[in-house]
DNA sequence: ATTGAAATGTTCGTTTTTGCGCGAAAACTA
DNA sequence: TAGTTTTCGCGCAAAAACGAACATTTCAAT
């Protein structure tokens, strides 16, 4: 769609006040109201502005707003998820924890924790953990990824290398049925498979969802995890199979 | 879900004052209270904010502030550098900001900004400026101090090395009679030098309580920013310096 | 000048938002 | 704990905003 000079000249005007009322762009073009309102649902559909009652906004908070949904789906199954893990972790010990709401999840559980230093490319990790003076708190440094509060790209895979801890904490996007977790980003998997190569034990945190779907990116087998903390039992070949990987399943 | 006018703005309120008031609300946007009620009980359902009596909270864990902090916040002076601050920032530029709280008040400034790159050792800052979609967020690497939100360290010193930017804003915690910039913190000073040599303007900006205090570890001399933001006149021989050093100073 | 397509204006029924009144619930006070 | 005040949320009616259909204007190509 090719847009009127009307139409980019309300965009602009969008993007310097962050919004745009029906009313007023109609009295400043001298136009009807149906008119500006035709303008706004083309760019609406168009997917440059949302159209809300009486104007239209900024493609604003989406992203966010799509995060807050990720974290409060399947929050309880998540929350149980979270203080096992935790409990699997003992005081005085060193963790990484990367992306996921799972793995905010843990950080949640791990606020009554003493002595532990934890590594992190999450900045919703950071804050929370903020909250526990007695945790030293490490952060990657990266991009910050608004969607869901990441540090990811090469600075971060690079940080995670100085570093050999007790313990990694990482969730994943998908799991399938041969057993690999997947993910959609590669950057973002390159920094996972750091953090399993600097850690001593690996606990993967996982809620059921993930199970059957899947992500183009393969980050790493079930066979490379330690322990796995998840909410419901496995098909039975997948356990069998981590049987022979000396993969532990845990249920919260 | 898209945001109205008026539930995006009380979005933005929140995000500064750390909570908003029914009463209030329905006096500044000239509605009643059962549609401010109605606003919060939505922007509550989608995550957004907490409900509570009488008004609403930012979300406990996304954001992580403080209520000491918060109050600092608020602090008229600052606010009104960190404006002027913002101000002399043009769009499409690349900044870094470092640690300190009138820092985070330019943050808050920079909210309607858009397409700036922003690096920054200062969690509170990174938090901030998630809510502008059109900011590029760099955050270094480091130990998190819980007493600040800074990440200090050899590490961010590093990270601070590999940009080259535009604009650099800096605070610091005392200034004394000759024009020297002073802090507490030898590492904290180390990463301030990284900044002020990798940027092609420095701004600094300090309210007037950091005048004639004193700290240990020398930062650098009035003589090597660009422009000083403040809220009252320096002591004219010291103004008389800056006008040989072609320091401007801006009163706020 | 004629014509046809695109843009704009007009009208009107429908949907969304808002304000008001009231009883219920939550906080405060003693 | 009991009583008081404040805050809440629901139902309903008024007001505002919306969008579809149709009429009118504009403008460029013939």
């Amino acid at each position: 769609m090719a847009l009127s000079f009307r139409q980019s000249e309300i965009l602009e005007i969008a993007r310097v006040d962050g919004r745009v009322a029906v009313e007023l762009l109609a009295e400043r073009f001298q136009v009807t109201l149906q008119t500006i309102r035709r303008d706004l649902t083309e760019l609406a559909d168009a997917g440059l502005l949302d159209r809300v009652h009486g104007g239209a906004v900024l493609r604003t908070g989406v992203t966010n707003y799509g995060y807050e949904e990720r974290r409060r789906m399947n929050d309880v199954a998540k929350a149980a998820i979270g203080r096992a893990c935790a409990q699997a972790i003992p005081n005085n010990s060193s963790l990484i924890l990367n992306l996921g709401t799972t793995t905010e999840a843990v950080a949640r559980e791990l606020l009554r924790h003493t002595n532990i230093t934890v590594v992190t490319n999450n900045i919703n990790v950071a804050n929370i953990l903020l909250a526990n003076q007695s945790c030293e708190i490490l952060v990657t440094g990266g991009a910050l990824r608004r969607s869901d509060g990441g540090l990811v790209g090469e600075l971060t895979t690079e940080f995670m290398g100085q570093f050999k801890v007790d313990y990694a904490v990482i969730g994943a996007s998908a799991l399938d049925a041969d057993g690999d977790l997947l993910d959609f980003d590669l950057p973002e998997v390159r920094v996972s498979r750091a953090i399993i190569r600097q850690s001593r034990q690996v606990f993967l945190v996982s809620d059921a969802s993930k199970l059957g779907r899947s992500a183009p990116v393969r980050l790493a087998s079930l066979s490379e995890i330690d322990v796995v903390f998840t909410d419901q039992m496995f098909p039975d070949d997948l356990m069998r199979r981590c049987r022979d990987w000396e993969t532990e399943v845990r249920l919260a």
